[in-house]
DNA sequence: GTGTAAACGAGACGGTACGTCCTGTCTTGCA
DNA sequence: TGCAAGACAGGACGTACCGTCTCGTTTACAC
């Protein structure tokens, strides 16, 4: 039988999604153990293992539910590459933010990188706005491919982030733009 | 007490490495277990913990011992969009092997990043001499940032291969080849 | 937290008693493993180790639940010398007896002689009642030490069982009730 | 190939023994190992295990050579009551040393017996030789079973002290050795 | 209101793997 | 060669969690 989503407790979903980030962060993905979120929620095991296929799945849903709502610039508000900087910057803000990043880690730890794309994506919807954005206004080239422009923009971001090759500095950030929008242009 | 490493048998430290990345091939890092690799190397699981601090660790030997070596490019064979083009597939190529795949994934999920870092270091080597080559040759400008640059041609590819985020086709290289060296000129 | 008797498997707990009975008769305590009667259970370790503190505690339980009952006769059936005789014949048997002997032999060996005299306990009682009729009816002295006279008949029995000093024959039995009787009279 | 008794160490020899014997005694059977043996007496283990076959072997060895030196009482030297009350007196300070009591469970534990017995014949041998006095004396009957009478004196003291059924006080040697002489006369 | 059925907390269950410990053997210099 | 030192294969130990499975107990909808 499938749980009968109608009857749901919701003060044990809150708690459970609750306990689980709290947790994540505190002690990291390898140590979190669904018996612990389960004691920490007051929450019978079960309950987790009804509603949640994975470890990943519970910290994604965690995440959305209670992680801070990324600040997405809106599409225009300057020079492209001010903006696009800007952009950059809160990438890199949202990514080193500490429950972000432990549930990424998660994710591609689990193998589930679809969701760490899903939290990755309003981000890079946003690069990908503003440079359409630019390539109407002929800041870039007309025949910008904006999907390789967006990864070209971001991949070295999060390979840094991921890889911790080097830190994310501004100063990474502003070269990385400005390299960037020399091909672009 | 340390253990003395004079006194250790290299049958098998060999058998051990050989076993780990068979397995780890065979049933990847979260099905690898410690004695598994112990039972199929024919070894006491005490001689892997004496000698590695974790599975990370071991399956970074067993790779650098027992990998595939990098096919890394001469400096110079042709025209810079070529030779980059060359090692950038090289380095899809390499990355898509499944043992490297599997020992980086593995090395990613224990959280040590440094020791992908040493796996990958040779082609970052490799694509940075090629570029110092065409800033001398004026391929690229004088003031080119080479690790910026490497970044820029790397980011991209090791972050659509560790986020799967779209499939690393000639294609997808070709470009980003393109568009970077557009930035570099 | 200690576990909750109340939920406890009865099934488990059966198959974890005889097998740990079969197994220390088949090998013998020292070879007797946990991981083994866990096995031969069909039980989980933890099962095991939720509910009993140590293998002698474990093949105590077994021995009360599983072994053969004592047969220890009734007080009074003939003459002192006999029914004495029958009763420490009743005792060598018992304490040759397969089971019995492996079960008290691990106990000592685990310091656990208390559980010993459990076992051996029915026996001492039954002889001691029945010297109580004898001192009743003047079979032997008045002032008998009921106790002394019990470790006096017993005490040379259990110990050649013990030490295996000599073989436990009806002779020796017959002797020891013959001289005993000879002091209590 | 056997090892050469006659190049044997010792010194070596006597570290084990004497490392053997304090171990024991600080930490008792159960929580011995060779290896603590080994590392306290500055040997290597397989000297150890050249030379003794168990832990049994070694204790017992131990004992023999560095344990305290039984006092076993004169044939006769005065009325056959205390002379025996005086020798079971001893044989029960003997079994109470804490080097004794511990070596001697350690081989009940395991299953070398025989060794137990080698220890504590000396004893045996003195209540024997006492008694075979006190019978040409016609201080006991002559048709007295003497063996009998040995095990019916010292197998309910012996059986005390392995069982730990009561305290071995002086009451009950003394009590012992009236009833028994009851029926010895 | 009451009955009933699902979700709930609790936690025991059969398992897997862990990392440690010890055994008894084997190997490597040193004396 | 005997020795101290210690690495080795093997395997049991007791622990930590896994994901599943009962237990009674709420809870909430249908009657």
């Amino acid at each position: 039988m499938p749980p009968d989503a109608a009857r749901r407790s919701e003060r044990s979903r809150l708690a459970v999604l609750e306990a689980a980030l709290e947790l994540v962060v505190a002690v990291g993905y390898g140590r979190l153990t669904v018996e612990a979120v389960a004691s920490r929620a007051g929450v019978g095991k079960q309950t987790i293992y009804r509603w949640w296929e994975s470890k990943g799945a519970l910290l994604f849903d965690a995440f959305v539910e209670l992680g801070p709502v990324a600040v997405v610039g809106g599409v225009r508000r300057g020079e492209v590459v001010d903006d696009l900087t800007d952009e950059l910057l809160a990438a890199v803000a949202e990514v080193c933010e500490r429950r972000f990043d432990q549930v990424c880690r998660a994710l591609v730890h689990e193998g589930r990188t679809d969701l760490v794309m899903l939290l990755l994506a309003p981000r890079r919807v946003a690069v990908e706005e503003r440079l359409a954005v630019a390539r109407r206004l002929g800041e870039v080239r007309r025949d910008l491919d904006l999907g390789m422009a967006v990864e070209l923009l971001l991949g070295p971001l999060y390979q840094r982030w991921l890889l911790r090759t080097a830190p994310l500095t501004p100063d990474f950030v502003e070269t990385l733009v400005d390299v960037a929008l020399g091909a672009f242009r």
